[in-house]
DNA sequence: GGCGTACTTTACCGATTAGTTATTTAACCG
DNA sequence: CGGTTAAATAACTAATCGGTAAAGTACGCC
């Protein structure tokens, strides 16, 4: 895969079983068992889900007994997060307005220093 | 690909080249020849990613004579904030502690009924 | 030890991806 | 018109992806 970390994150949420997996991981921990049930797919497939989304660091997984549940780990989401962040004025309206407002303070500004 | 808009978004932006194109965008409208310049990759490979990028509709193109320039659209980044927000308490500090102090209040109330 | 449950690994498949070179289209310019 | 510049398309390749079936591993329990 991708070297980079934020490559990693969208490539594993470009998915939507491993979304709907996230999704479910928000109520809680859960088996395998439990997170390929909602799907009509094999559990190897799941499995091979759930690499990807720990690979990308979005979960982590335990030790009890037979099982290997999973919680989920939202730190990769605070990167992609902040590679948003500039990107908001071009789909935040009231950004937007706010960006506005700004530009009107600054040309008002260079208006005052001709006076 | 993915009929889901978010999966084709997500993808998109699963590539630091498309990424940077992005970002160049932000500075403003580009031809492909500018926003190739800085890679070492040849015409159509990044003609490609560009076609990507507009499918996703993160980018939109128009025509000057022999120019294709491209702009920046943020709207499929809107859905991705939208999808990502349930998340945040996942990874967002400030937003743990408030849903801790949430937490702590219905305790609180919990325990006010049972006097 | 042997059986059942809960997964993982391996080996394979077809489709998609990211790149290449070579060719084609389109517009301007003298 | 012919030539140059800007970009797209076609055809190919190697690697990756999302799935499968079948075999293997790990643990608990009688």
């Amino acid at each position: 895969m991708q070297p980079d970390r934020l490559s990693n994150t969208f490539a594993a949420l470009a998915d939507p079983t491993r979304r709907a997996i996230l999704a479910r991981l928000m109520s809680g921990q859960a088996s395998v068992t439990e997170l390929a049930a909602p799907f009509q797919m094999t559990m190897p497939a799941v499995t091979k889900h759930l690499k990807v989304l720990e690979r990308a660091g979005l979960i982590a997984r335990g030790r009890e007994a037979q099982w290997r549940p999973c919680r989920l780990e939202g730190e990769p989401l605070r990167d992609v997060a902040e590679w948003m962040e500039p990107y908001r004025r071009f789909w935040d309206e009231s950004f937007d307005r706010l960006d506005d407002y700004l530009q009107e303070i600054q040309k008002e500004k260079k208006n005052g220093r001709k006076d």
